[in-house]
DNA sequence: ACCGGGAGTTGAAGCGCTTCAACAGATCTC
DNA sequence: GAGATCTGTTGAAGCGCTTCAACTCCCGGT
């Protein structure tokens, strides 16, 4: 391995001369800077990341702590992951991968050793593990999703409950009066994820604010439980015109069900959804949604984090305070949702 | 933050026995490692990874390069990822994500910064950019998937030929004369990624063998597009009684577009795919499959990795030599397959 | 002509750990 | 009972980088 040693006695200037080329922390003659360039370019140097980080006490490394869990939908977390790594890599950092089997051991791990230098944390729960850890820690720290109590946390997420409110608002403009949520699994409101309750709470309050009656069930991705979800809405609310699904995995099999009953989308019922666009786009029927932005989510989690922890080097971290970043949603329309039919 | 210094000095003793009660690299008597393990515990130390890194020239941290294709099914690179994030932790490494954005410069980059010590690499090419890196580099590395020149490699897959073949048997076993092939989109062919080619490959050799027809379709997952590949299989070949899907996103429209045409499954189509175990279990009918052992290869290509890693380590690497691990195909008989109809 | 000061460069002191060589004392061996 | 062999422990030398303080020029101001 080429040294940084080596490339000043190949460029004939000093270690510290060749460190400040590389960093730019001081102010280095064009001369210099273009034969050390150089000698790197020519050596094939890179250099060594343990001893960067044992001198700088940076290790230019961000956490992404995912818990997985079997009933949350992957795609979504992978797309989040995926803009996680992308955009740290625009800011020079890497991405080290920490799953749930750990627990919130992990965290105080891989802070304490200074492996990573900042986190960011998925699938939060309202009570979760790992807040006390990351009220402490003095490394930066944002979560994508919602705990119950944010205080001095840094959050991002879809604002569900404006969702919510969006999806009634959707429907009650074409006419719609009675509407039913396909919700996620039972497990997930148990679990007490907070997403998923947002939702419900941001339809449940701007259905009664229309006077719209709603019809809540969990329902997990599974055929035959969305086929028993669906005959109990249409037994207990026949009236039922509007449907809001937030549960990738129910929607193919809600439309198929829905075409073996002989109940046309959008004439007879209106499907809505709350999922990413790509999945929505290319549905049997094209879905009117609102969409997951997990790229967004991703790319805005680790500017958040970066700004912390650049702000934590510079002056003062007040200087950045900690704060909950909500995306609104965005509804776009496509062909599964139309004016209510007229009851006869 | 604690260092192992100060460990030393709370225990009584000097920092390389601290070190030495850690790493286990040396016999330390009860009394004196139980010192230092309650100093240990009583400080909350934690090793600082740059520093060990710098003194041992191992990171403990391996690479996993996934490039990100959209049209790769997703929930089975996460499932891979997740299962070598856990192994890893198993051996005592983290893990560190890689995208494809920086391209194969990031493989070098990480590797020549001492930052990773062993590579694993997801949806390889045919002709993988990476190779030639992977080739010259000291480090460890494993492929998830085959190029097709594996000389001096290590690679981990399923045995999609073999998978191929026990598809037209099973098929053919039921009295299926004509099959059907509703493959990935067609980009993935053509970017000549190895498994897909494999699977047709097998199953026109076996159907060959046993005088079955074939007919192979690529097909993105939307619906408009596993609509238009069925209608023109029944087209060109009307007397098409089974179907074997290897593309996730296609399954579902499938299942539900042979309902609407009022074809019977299994009665009148067997239908099979190649995909999780998951998937199959949960469709609208339980397919019929050969399971796509996600976890496994995880988890295989981390023992495989970190076995490189370890004798590279201690006596000569050739100790491990480079090696093609193709798991064998596990077909899982549910619903979806049945007797061919007798022909009318 | 002299001094203050910025620009450019450097030597050296660590950062916290691993590991080698060495040593003291206990245990064998004949 | 003397030398050989273990066992347990230690001091010190780095690992490759960052960064501080210091030093040398050279320029402009007076």
């Amino acid at each position: 391995m080429v040294t940084l040693a080596e490339v000043a006695r190949h460029a004939g200037v000093s270690a510290s001369t060749v460190s400040y080329v590389l960093s730019g922390k001081r102010t280095i003659s064009t001369p210099t800077r273009e034969r050390v360039e150089r000698s790197i370019r020519e050596l094939g140097y890179h250099p060594n990341a343990g001893a960067r980080a044992l001198a700088s006490s940076k290790s230019n490394i961000i956490a992404l702590m995912m818990p997985l869990r079997t009933d949350m939908y992957l795609p979504v977390m992978m797309e989040i992951a995926i803009a996680v790594a992308t955009t740290a890599r625009e800011h020079a950092h890497d991405v080290l991968l920490l799953t749930g089997q750990e627990g919130p051991e992990a965290a105080r791990r891989v802070v304490g050793s200074g492996l990573a230098d900042a986190m960011i944390l998925m699938d939060v729960e309202l009570e979760d593990q790992r807040l006390p850890l990351v009220r402490v820690t003095p490394r930066p720290a944002v979560l994508i999703g919602l705990p119950s109590d944010t205080t001095g946390l840094t959050c991002v997420d879809l604002d569900f409950a404006a969702t919510g409110r969006r999806c009634v608002d959707h429907l009650a403009e074409l006419g719609h009066r009675e509407i039913a949520v396909v919700g996620e699994a039972a497990a997930v409101y148990e679990r007490r994820t907070g997403f998923a309750e947002r939702t419900v709470r941001g339809v449940r309050e701007r259905a009664e604010e229309l006077g719209t009656r709603v019809l809540h069930r969990p329902c997990d991705g599974s055929y035959e439980s969305v086929a028993g979800t669906l005959a109990r809405i249409f037994d207990e609310r026949p009236g039922t015109t509007g449907i809001v699904v937030q549960n990738e995995a129910a929607i193919e099999p809600l439309l198929s069900l829905l075409r073996q009953q002989g109940r046309a989308v959008p004439e007879d019922v209106s499907v809505m959804a709350v999922c990413p666009e790509q999945v929505a786009a290319g549905t049997s029927v094209p879905l009117t949604s609102v969409a997951i932005p997990a790229q967004e989510m991703g790319r805005l989690a680790v500017e958040l984090v970066m700004a912390r922890a650049d702000a934590g080097a510079g002056r003062d971290q007040a200087a950045v305070p900690p704060r909950i970043e909500l995306l609104p949603p965005t509804l776009t329309v496509r062909g599964s949702t139309g004016p209510a039919p007229t009851p006869r």
